[in-house]
DNA sequence: TTGCTCCTCACGTCACGTGAGGTGGC
DNA sequence: TTGCTCCTCACGTCACGTGAGGTGGC
């Protein structure tokens, strides 16, 4: 399947996928007389695992370490603990955010209050 | 005063300060015979604003586009129509946090029923 | 003289998106 | 032939941080 195709399946930018080759994410695929690439379905389940990580906010290189590392127990509780630190770091950012809504209602309350600015 | 006076007085590093310099956000100070920056106290307030601001999640054009303007009450209405449009935007991301940090509860929730991954 | 502060470039960061300029394939 | 897909560079994005290499000032 070329490119834009799995780009559709994946939902996923075809510049995106390319851009992970280039990173090492994905491996280089075969490549048709054209030079065009060529994927096979094995490589859908990966790039959906990376939209789903990228959408947890992990970075590539977290993703690319857990990726090059073989299957197995061990690579299970690395992904748990990845996963569990991700999770205290989006409630620190929950925490923050809430700080600058509260702020900003306050500030626009104030505003409003004033007669100029 | 010096620059790095001016950073400790407003917690804005000295490499920030000369960034927002040469990004027009802050006028260009008065120089001594050593080519040193010689600020007066009048930046200070500007420069706390900027870290307010900023610390507001609102970029450096929008910061600009704020301090270019005549002060008055067209100014303060257009600082609390960007004021409210931020907060949406910060709602909308809080929610999307909160989808974030669910789905990563329940994936570590999944991976310690698993046999192995 | 020492050591702290300051100066000006210039490059790196992160994860891509967006052209430019060219080509394959039905 | 048309028009869609694909190719490879190379540069832009955002808001800085971090050197390198040099100098002022007590």
């Amino acid at each position: 399947m070329r490119i834009g195709k799995l780009a559709d399946k994946t939902g996923v930018a075809a510049s995106r996928i390319r851009f992970y080759e280039q990173y090492g994410l994905l491996p280089a695929p075969a490549r048709r007389n054209s030079g065009y690439r060529d994927y096979d379905e094995s490589v859908v389940e990966v790039l959906r695992f990376i939209r789903l990580a990228r959408g947890l906010d992990f970075s590539l290189g977290e993703i690319a370490a857990h990726l090059a590392a073989p299957p197995g127990p061990e690579r299970k509780r690395a992904l748990c603990r990845r996963m569990k630190d991700k999770l205290k770091q989006l409630d620190h950012l929950a925490v923050q955010l809430g700080k600058q809504r509260s702020l900003l209602r306050n500030l626009i309350a104030e505003i409003n209050v004033q007669e100029s600015g």
